[in-house]
DNA sequence: AAAAGTTGGTATTTATAAATATCAATTTTT
DNA sequence: AAAAATTGATATTTATAAATACCAACTTTT
């Protein structure tokens, strides 16, 4: 419990996260521009990262620069998430719900305006939090279907 | 039947398919490589191309140019085609198949040698036939969990 | 209030995935 | 048996995704 709050407490400027990964600043923005990574934000528009983020990260580029999955890939890949299980959507929940039709982008990159998601921050969000591992996703739905 | 019969019929040589998908032969038999197609082959190791064939390797081309997904990432997708479900194999068979675990090749790359796939031809299969299209396994997924 | 760091933006470079070209050997067709 | 096409393989080219460099304006820290 205490140990997983403090990788998720976010503490790295964006400069220090970019030195832990040995990639570039504006990189670290590109991510974000493509709905990869939902950084911490400050007040003012300053980012910070925790040490998840900086795990979940280190999966993107080992997709990337190892599996040679280009990052439109790795977005269609984490829009195959079936986030409307993991929440327990309901019916009329989920024919409401862009994310539920989706397959180019990740859940919280179009999460339906109008779903008990709308409000909810989703970088706290287990969807977000626990699917971001490359792999994960296929586990997951393995699982699903097998205790069916 | 008898139509789509028609259109599983292997009927064009490697170089008429190409012309018809305005690429270079080359190509085909780079996609082939790396397990993104299974052309029929005569008696002798000629491949010959069917209209299904053409279509598929439309949605592959889509995937590739239109939504900038990588050849690897489109492996990876077909990766998470949970195969085990559309052919029911029991929990024993699962446990024995590496397409069970997987998650970077399609099922017809890495099945399992003591499988009920182990002697068929993938190509004929309904996995490989019916989920080549970009956009079905996540529709699969998604009805199946919703029927669940 | 000065120094250090971050912001978003565009323009450029780099790395490499994807496709093409070329080849001799083999197979098919006529 | 000659002509046309396919085979696999290597070497090369092309296109572009991914990353970098640079910028003035703004924010934070000391």
């Amino acid at each position: 419990m205490l140990s997983e709050e403090k990788n998720d407490r976010p503490v790295y400027p964006i400069r220090t996260a970019a030195k832990l990964l040995n990639i570039s600043v504006h990189t670290l923005r590109m991510y974000e521009k493509e709905d990869l990574i939902i950084p911490f934000k400050k007040s003012t528009s300053h980012r910070l990262y925790s040490k998840s983020d900086i795990e979940r990260i280190n999966c993107i580029r080992s997709a990337i620069n190892d599996s040679k999955i280009s990052i439109n890939g790795i977005k269609t890949i984490y829009s195959m998430m079936p986030c409307w299980e993991v929440l327990n959507c309901s019916k009329e929940d989920r024919s409401k719900c862009a994310a539920y039709l989706r397959h180019n982008s990740p859940c919280w990159a179009i999460k339906g305006e109008d779903t008990i998601c709308a409000s909810k921050d989703c970088r706290s969000c287990t969807v977000y939090q626990d699917y971001g591992e490359c792999g994960s996703i296929i586990k997951f739905i393995r699982k699903k279907l097998t205790d069916l």
